[in-house]
DNA sequence: ACAGTAGGCTTACGCTGTAAGGATGTCAAC
DNA sequence: GTTGACATCCTTACAGCGTAAGCCTACTGT
């Protein structure tokens, strides 16, 4: 019965509010924000649920640091670079963030504290655009632009009935199975002539929509 | 004891689907989606919940036709007019249907069936961009963009930490206060420079947004 | 050596969505 | 007119949820 030098194995990790939060993510990443909960939670990080609230204040208060670790992935625009190209850097590594974690974009609402990370964030793209030369309220603008188009389009795309895995056509066709086929003309258009053609995939979109943007705020900053 | 004519009072609606659609939204609106439960829904219909599954599968269809409900609320874009202006009053509307309804933006990723009257909206609007004379792809393009930013704007909106009515300066400072008011310099210069000054609200930021995009696209349309 | 406390566990409560099956009322066919 | 089917309602029950309250143990500072 060894007394000062115990059973060396267990080598428990005492279980943290960081390690609650990032093993939440892995599990909604992996079975949907649906399932996430405190049992399960504990149950992965070998603990029973009512342990946790040593270490968060509730189940919101996890939503909320999840949310803020999802903004913590996103780079930040770089000083120094030319202020389109840091911010179209910025906005491709935000839309990677939001789809990684499809759930996060569903709590981004209803979160109404943000967190360290989402500050700092919305504040280096505010310094990015104040550095470019835009006025406090043009700067107000392109943010509230590039970022409304940003979420928008992950909203859009993170739930789009089809993933760029699985067989188009296939999914196409059962989604209109329940309707006439000429009823939504210009969708039956654009489904045949576009997201038919081969190497079609909506995230694609992305680039057009944000090029479009960000000239626009160039061309009314140099004028 | 009437035999024939009995109890003449009760005079009971019969329930139907789209009667416990238009009360859950009414419930949605009045207490938040969180407290929407099938047990609520079905007193608030002076029915028991169960009775509920004789006319929807379950609570996410339920939740599939709020969302299309809202959807039927949104103008469609108007023919004859100019493409802008219908576009403007289709957005304008969508935003006013999407902030009448917050719970909308929320669950309208998740859903991933739309319903005939979302149909109906996403055709009108392609069905617009097309007799403006976009190509079925720049239709596309503009499509993605526009309600990309309408969506995320909206998001952005409505769950902003004030509303209009709250005391601004309050709720900045209470947000403040955990950090170093120099952590976020631009954020500060921001709040005091922008949004603390009076007639500010947040949502007229959507027109200067949409006004830059609509032109973008006009532009590019004839070129 | 001892007190205080941090971090784990157990139990329990009121809520959720919904499966299963029983009761009632209406209507069609014989 | 009776019967049987069907739609619509209700009751009961179950597993799972977030979390309040309180207990137990092991480490820490003095």
């Amino acid at each position: 019965m060894a007394r000062k030098t115990r059973d060396p194995a267990p080598a428990r990790v005492p279980l943290s509010r960081q390690r609650a939060l990032s093993t939440a993510i892995a599990l909604a990443d992996k079975e949907g924000l649906g399932s996430l909960s405190m049992r399960k939670l504990a149950q992965e990080l070998g603990v029973e649920a009512m342990s946790l609230y040593h270490h968060v204040a509730n189940k919101e208060d996890i939503l909320d640091g999840m949310v803020d670790l999802v903004f913590a992935e996103i780079e930040l625009p770089t000083d120094g670079t030319e202020w389109k190209t840091a911010m179209r850097q910025r906005a491709g590594s935000a839309r990677a963030a939001l789809t990684r974690h499809p759930w996060a974009i569903s709590i981004m609402d209803s979160r109404s504290s943000p967190g360290p990370a989402t500050l700092r964030h919305h504040d280096a793209v505010l310094g990015s655009c104040r550095k470019a030369g835009f006025s406090v309220q043009m700067a107000a603008h392109a943010f509230s632009l590039i970022d409304s188009y940003i979420y928008g389009f992950v909203l859009q795309e993170v739930n789009l009935p089809f993933d760029d895995s699985s067989d188009l056509e296939e999914v196409v066709d059962s989604m209109m199975l329940p309707f006439s086929a000429d009823d939504y003309p210009h969708l039956v258009e654009l489904t045949t002539e576009y997201i038919l053609k081969p190497g079609y995939s909506y995230g694609n979109e992305f680039d057009y929509g944000l090029g479009l943007i960000l000239d626009s705020l160039d061309a009314a900053l140099n004028s």
